[in-house]
DNA sequence: CTCCTATATAAGCAAATACTTATATAGAAT
DNA sequence: ATTCTATATAAGTATTTGCTTATATAGGAG
């Protein structure tokens, strides 16, 4: 792979933030707004650290009405699945599942 | 993996200089002077980017004389092992051989 | 010892990053 | 149309990071 290449990818890694967000995402799609409830940041920031990810090619993104659904790509570089591997799942609130709307 | 540990990892590789060492080291020892001239950077410079990997247990050293020899560790975390496997070798002067003499 | 070379540390600065608050957009409900 | 909720963007600020220059340490040579 690309140095650069891996170097980008990598910086969108090194972050407490966003790797949480993935680990989250282990378990399957999850709604944007679990997130800000579970990250101890605002809600744009953790809107800006979404676009990372998205930018980096690791998450893709559903919108229904108001609500945005997140989960990991279909295709993940061996570098974000071994680091998404490492992490023990963090099980969020479910969309749709008993009294979440989303 | 601890979460916390993981970024320390992902934050001490996710930088181009730092990269292009460990990519040095793919085909195994070098000494620190041949960083010197290879890298686009200060000697200080180069010391502070070996001391993190080596405070990130990536790197192990070696001192012979004035010179001070770098290898990769021997046990690299699975992330680690995936992105130096990602990574082109990038071939520096060996230590010892010709006119090289450290 | 003095000098030279290799490396490390300290301190200061510049650039990048991650946060905040304020505001904008968009969809759903009244 | 107005209002409410979810998300995005903008702009400003604080923190972190990586660099530089200057200086220190340590080993070898004369």
């Amino acid at each position: 792979m690309d140095i650069y290449l891996m170097e980008k990818q990598l910086k969108a890694l090194a972050d407490i933030n966003r790797l949480t967000l993935l680990a989250c995402l282990k378990n399957g799609e999850v709604c944007v707004c679990q997130f800000v409830d579970v990250l101890p940041i605002s809600q744009p920031a953790v809107s800006q650290h979404l676009r990372k990810l998205r930018e980096a090619g690791m998450i893709t993104e559903r919108k229904t009405g108001i609500w945005k659904h997140v989960q990991l790509a279909d295709e993940l570089s061996p570098v974000v699945q071994a680091v998404i591997n490492g992490l023990d799942a963090v099980s969020v609130c479910r969309c749709g599942a008993g009294d979440v709307t989303c």
